[in-house]
DNA sequence: CGGCGTCTTGACTCAAGTCAACGTGGGTGG
DNA sequence: CCACCCACGTTGACTTGAGTCAAGACGCCG
């Protein structure tokens, strides 16, 4: 089923059977979408709320001059854009890093999911203050770390939400972003995250070729970049 | 009422007069604090929410020297720590920057009013989800400005926040932080905070004085910090 | 009056950005 | 099938914005 990675193996309610299946039938459409495509684009009236079953998707923001600051990176099982729904609008661009396979939720079918099923709006909006969370450890990474750390503190993250929904085994995990991309996430340049990845390598900490992240030592890392997966909400 | 400033001005559902009353009624106590006071600590089990009446408090995390990152500061008239509601422990701390008075709202009177006045729901998640905007308009900060314009948004919006619930002219308000807390928001250096009050203060732009701030050119600081209050909601 | 937290300023250091050149590999079209 | 192309990755040399360290001034409170 297409919500079976929703809110999986996260703390927090437990979803009933049936909330999943009042989910499920909210979904508008499935669609498939090519990389590199802007989903929604700041300040456009949006109707519905994006979940993402496959591939990555990011939300960022541009300076003038057009540099891009990402914001968030979405790793399949994530309600995309449901802070959309409150918001009627979003405040920053989506776009896919990757082809991927998304569900559209109308937002006039969570007005009756909120009214039918009252428990399942705790849920939701439990899910979008993960988000939140996420927000304010990207807040210290990019304020507290340097650029070893923040590469580091990225890693770790992506890699346990991967975990969690079965995509990353604990050492190893597919993440088709480019170095570009990884610095747009972190704050520094592209050059510089070369060099970064180069220092995790000669440490033995962590090692990325063609779209594939190895984790040499993912205690190690943790310990450099400070990173604490409690605000992630992940079982165990 | 204690709730006057709760979402005043700003854009998104309104709120019903009855709605507020329900809010008023759930209040459990009504406290004032000191200044510099930990509120709410990482970690631990909250039962109650914090709406904050008067005074500054903020949100932050320590990294592992102790030096800390401010992600949020809050004005009166915010439900400061409503997030904990849904998630049942913070992920940071939680304190007073000056003396305050806060009212404490139990959980257990958010689940009643849950059930009884379901659209009040929304409008409570809708809050939350206005820190989480905000929390990604300070990972742009951090990400894609220097120090002058990290330094002159986070004033933006401060002063945005306060003017919304009538504590700024448009030109001058007082913001009791020192410029080691302003440091610890921006993400720079007490020195470096310095330096850059005297460089916006020598182009015109902006001068502090005990806790007093002066936005001698609004409309200039705002473009020279790409400051577009958009996120923040605010009505008009 | 003394003391402590805050503010201010200068001199020096260093992490990260910038610029520029070159390598590399997968995809496309002649 | 090969040649070219282009996006991506890699590396070095140089620049610069912000951190660090240190000393002194200011101002409020006990």
């Amino acid at each position: 089923m297409i919500f079976d990675d929703f809110l999986r193996h996260r703390r927090g309610e437990q979803i009933l059977p049936e909330d999943r299946a009042a989910l499920e039938s909210s979904v508008g459409e499935v669609r498939s979408l090519p990389a590199r495509m802007t989903l929604v684009r700041k300040g456009e009236p949006v109707h519905f709320s994006t979940y993402l079953v496959e591939g990555l998707i990011c939300r960022y923001m541009d300076d003038r001059e057009g540099l891009r600051q990402v914001v968030a990176v979405h790793v399949p099982g994530d309600f995309v854009d449901l802070h959309a729904y409150p918001l009627k609008h979003l405040d920053h661009d989506l776009a896919t890093l990757t082809a991927c396979k998304i569900a559209t939720v109308p937002h006039k079918n969570l007005d009756i999911l909120m009214s039918d099923r009252p428990g399942l709006v705790k849920l939701l909006w439990f899910s979008t203050l993960l988000d939140a969370a996420m927000h304010r450890e990207w807040i210290f990474r990019l304020g507290r770390l340097d650029a070893v750390a923040r590469v580091g503190h990225f890693f770790c993250e992506i890699e346990a939400k991967l975990r969690a929904v079965g995509l990353s085994d604990g050492v190893s995990f597919e993440l088709a972003m480019t170095q570009n991309d990884l610095g747009e996430a972190c704050g520094i340049t592209s050059v510089h995250m070369n060099r970064m990845l180069r220092m995790l390598k000669e440490q033995g900490l962590l090692e990325m070729r063609a779209s594939r992240v190895q984790m040499l030592d993912r205690p190690a890392l943790a310990r450099l970049s400070e990173f604490d997966p409690s605000y992630l909400f992940i079982d165990k």
